[in-house]
DNA sequence: TGTGAGGTTCCAAATATTGAAACCAAGTTT
DNA sequence: AAACTTGGTTTCAATATTTGGAACCTCACA
C-alpha cells in the first residue's frame, strides 16, 4: 500500500464532478491531511483546491481538525451511507441469507457490490467473531483478483464491462494474480459458462473462494456473494462443494431484490405508496 | 412518520451546497424516489435539479435504478463513509470501552457525535444481540431530547450551542419532552454542574438514560456515551449508579482521542509521517 | 388521434468558479 | 533583529458554469 494522494484527473460533471473528486482525494489518504499535502497531490490550484475544502467542512461532508490543521471525511457522510446502505444495497435483503450461508458452511461469506470499477464489501460474516461494522461493511477491494470481484464482471453489459476492465490496475498480488487484461476475460469468460467465480489465491496466497453473481431475472447484476476459505484448512473440492448451495442463494437474494424493487410485475397496481404518505 | 421531502432552503457554499442539498433531500425521502417526486418538494426548478440529479447519479453519490426510474443515495457514499468512520468518528478508539461497557452493565450503550445539530450515532452495544451493523451506525436522532444530545450541547461552546439550538424542533414525543428552547437551556445548565445528563422519558416511554459527553483536556466536545435502561426493568436509582463508571469510561475515550489526535504534546518531534511515505 | 404527465434538452442571461498574485501569520535562518 | 521560508487565506478581473423558462420529446392512456 502506497501512498493515498495522487490526483483522478477523471472527473466531469463541472464543479460537483471536482467536488467529489477532492472528496475522494481527501478519503485516499487513510488518515487526516493537511492542505498542503492535498496541495500536491492535487490538479487543483491552491485557491481552488482551499475553496472546495472550505465548502466541503461547511457542509459536513469533511472535518476539520483545527488543533492538527487536517482536514478527513466528515460524519455527514456517515449519515448518508446509512440512508444507501439501507435503500440500494442488497445488504438488507440479503441480510438472512448471509446468516444462514454463513452457519451451515462456517466460513466467511461476503456480500459485494460494484462501485466504480472496485469491489465494495456491503456485508460479511465472519466465521469466528461477530460482525465488524464499517471496518467491514464500505471497505473496497479489487476487482480483477477477488472472486466476487470476477463474478460480478462476468455477467456485466458490453460497455459497462469495458469501462470497469479499463479501471483495473493488474498489481500483481501473489504469483497467481491475474494481471493482463486478455487473461482476464478468459476467466470472465469460463466464469459466464460455468456461472461462478474462483479466487485461486489471486489476492492474498492461501485465501481461495468461490463467487457466484446476484442477477436479477432480466440479467441485470446487482451485486456478488462469495464463501472463502484457507488452504491450510481446506482445499477447493471442499470449497466447490458449496458451489449449488451458494448458488441458491445467490438466485433467492436477486428474486428477492427483484420483488422489492419491481413489486409492478402486474402492470396495473400501482405501488407508489410504499410507506409514506 | 410523515413525508420525507420538503426543500431545506438553507445551503450557501454555492453549487456544492446544493449538491448536498439534493443528496440530502433524496435521502429523506427513505426510500427510492422519482423525479417528479423530488421536483415537488424541491426549490429547484425542473431543469436544475434534474442536472443536478445527473451529475450526482454520475459520479456514484445516487443510484439511479432505471426500471423503476428512481433514485436513491448511492453507494460511493458508503465507501467514504468507510472512511470517515475509521478517520474522523470516535468509534475506533472508543470500542473496546464500550465492549467493557456493555459487558459490564448489560445494558444498551451508544456512542454518539453531533451532526447539523442532530445526534449521530456512530456505535452502540446492544443487550442481547450482536452489532447490528449500518442499521444502527449513521442512524440519526433528535438531540434536544435525547441523554447523549444534551450531554454533547451542554458542553458546546456558545456560538457553536446557539447554532445547534436554532436547528432543534422541539416536537413532542412524550409529555415529558422539553419543548422549549429555554427548559433545554436550564436543563443544559444543570447537565454542566453535574457532568452528566439524563433522558427521562424525553423521548420515548419507558425509556431512560444517562449520558456523559466525552472531552478532549481542553474541553472541546467531541461527542458522548449512554447506557440506556427501561422503567420495566430498572429506575432511575439503579440507572444512576452507573454514572461514576459511565462517567470514567468517557474520559478515558477523551484521554485516547486526545493522544490519538495531537501525539505532538511536544512541539519537536515531527510526526507528519504515519504510515504514508 | 388527442391529451397529459413525466422527463429531457436548448440557449442566452446571470452567476459562480477560477487561479495568478498579493497578502498574512509563524516559524527559521542568517 | 531583519530577511527568508513555509503554509495558509484573500483579492479581483477574466472566464467558464450554472441557471431556468420554454420548447420538446415519449409514452401511456382515453
Amino acid at each position: 500500500m502506497e501512498n493515498g494522494g495522487e490526483c483522478k484527473p477523471v472527473s466531469g460533471d463541472g464543479t460537483i464532478g471536482k467536488a467529489c473528486d477532492v472528496l475522494d482525494h481527501v478519503a485516499a489518504f487513510q488518515r487526516p491531511v493537511r492542505f498542503s499535502e492535498l496541495l500536491d497531490s492535487s490538479a487543483f490550484p491552491k485557491a481552488t483546491l482551499y475553496r472546495f475544502l472550505q465548502s466541503l467542512t461547511n457542509q459536513g461532508m469533511l472535518s476539520y481538525d483545527p488543533d492538527r490543521q487536517t482536514y478527513a471525511p466528515g460524519m455527514r457522510l456517515v449519515r448518508l451511507a446509512h440512508a444507501a446502505w439501507t435503500q440500494s444495497s442488497l445488504a438488507p435483503i440479503a441480510r438472512p441469507f448471509l446468516d444462514a450461508l454463513s452457519r451451515e458452511t462456517g466460513e466467511t461469506v461476503h456480500l459485494a457490490q460494484l462501485d466504480s470499477g472496485q469491489v465494495l464489501y456491503v456485508d460479511k460474516r465472519n466465521a469466528a467473531q461477530p460482525i465488524e461494522m464499517y471496518s467491514q461493511a464500505g471497505k473496497v477491494g479489487p476487482a480483477y483478483c477477488t472472486g466476487v470481484g470476477k463474478a460480478m464482471m462476468a455477467f456485466l453489459g458490453e460497455e459497462a464491462l469495458n469501462r470497469v476492465l479499463s479501471q483495473q490496475s493488474y498489481h500483481r498480488f501473489t504469483d497467481k494474480t491475474l494481471t493482463s487484461e486478455q487473461a482476464l476475460r478468459d476467466d470472465l469468460e469460463r466464469i459466464r459458462n460455468r456461472g461462478f467465480a474462483v479466487d485461486d489465491e489471486e489476492h492474498e496466497p492461501g485465501i481461495i473462494c468461490i463467487a457466484c453473481p446476484v442477477l436479477t431475472s432480466n440479467s441485470r447484476m446487482l451485486g456478488a456473494i462469495s464463501v472463502t476459505g484457507s488452504t491450510e484448512r481446506m482445499d477447493f473440492k471442499q470449497l466447490e462443494a458449496w458451489v449449488p448451495r451458494l448458488r441458491r442463494v445467490a438466485e433467492q437474494i436477486g428474486a428477492e431484490a427483484q420483488a422489492w424493487r419491481f413489486p409492478e410485475t402486474d402492470p396495473n397496481h400501482s405501488n407508489d405508496r410504499m410507506q409514506a404518505t
